[in-house]
DNA sequence: TTCGGCGCCTTAAGCGATAG
DNA sequence: CTATCGCTTAAGGCGCCGAA
């Protein structure tokens, strides 16, 4: 390794896997695992999920953008008009279901703006703009609350039997965060007299409410100090060692080996 | 002249790093 | 421990430009 590299002043205690501590590649090195025959049922087993079902037919994905990808398939505007109208419930649906395209753009605040021909993703409605035109305090969170979970991405989800996923949250040195995230969303907040809304609650909402799974929630973390009060948690050791790692490559159970 | 593709611009999310 | 900052990425409108 030549000496006028980084690697010559900060020398490296061996390969990659050896001091990697990137969660994202945790995710990645899981995902691998879980691929493996046998290794969806034990890693279940270790949860406490009891709806696998078929481990044949389960489906497992990183970074789970459901509702954004089922959201793009649907471009007609009356339909996602309906469907957000349906299920926020607002107090004005009546004006919402026969407004101009543009007008219901402007009124959830849809950056970087209002589409007049197209009903934009809830995911891109701007908080400071729609709180001008909720004034009610209970409508204003619940439109924060479905507002982000179209923006919730959980690590990785598994599909097991019809209707049933399981959610990993995948932890590193970060705890459960909150909304409002913004300094500004957070004034607005402040405001009203609302408290922060955690990031569990928008996760539920999601899978639950807006898409009508039955879901459980599980936490894999570093360390024992960032684990759920409300949700199973693991280590990420612990789960990799319930798991069978003979048949992938070495420097992934090398990987695993330096948990 | 119109239409589609491409790149630019604006806005927001999410993360680690940092300061108090 | 928490609030804030900066960086990176994503989404979507819009202008530009060339081809039909």
């Amino acid at each position: 390794m030549g000496g006028s590299s980084l690697q010559g002043w900060l020398k490296p205690p061996g390969a990659f896997s050896t001091f990697n501590r990137e969660e994202r590649n945790a995710v990645a090195m899981l995902y691998a695992a879980l691929l493996h025959s046998g290794n969806l049922e034990r890693f279940a087993d270790a949860i406490g999920w009891d709806g696998l079902g078929q481990p044949a037919a389960a489906e497992v994905f990183v970074e789970w953008t459901y509702a954004r990808d089922l959201w793009s398939l649907h471009e007609d505007p009356e339909q996602r008009r309906d469907a957000i109208v349906g299920l926020l419930a607002p107090a004005n649906a009546d004006w919402l279901r026969h407004c101009a395209v543009e007008q219901f753009n402007t009124f959830f605040g849809a950056t970087p703006r209002a589409s007049s021909h197209e009903i934009q993703y809830p995911g891109r409605w701007s908080v400071r703009r729609f709180a001008a035109n909720i004034p009610d305090n209970d409508e204003f969170r619940r439109t924060c609350v479905f507002k982000w979970a179209f923006n919730s991405k959980p690590d990785l989800v598994i599909h097991g039997s019809p209707d049933r996923v399981l959610w990993i949250e995948a932890k590193w040195t970060s705890g459960e965060g909150s909304y409002p995230s913004s300094s500004g969303e957070k004034r607005e907040f402040a405001r009203r007299g609302l408290h922060a809304v955690s990031q569990t609650d928008v996760q539920r909402f999601l899978v639950t409410e807006l898409l009508g799974f039955d879901a459980t929630f599980a936490y894999l973390v570093k360390t024992g100090t960032a684990a759920s009060a409300s949700h199973p948690t693991l280590t990420w050791r612990d789960a990799f060692s319930q798991l069978s790692t003979e048949s992938l490559p070495p420097f992934v159970r090398e990987w695993i080996h330096h948990l």
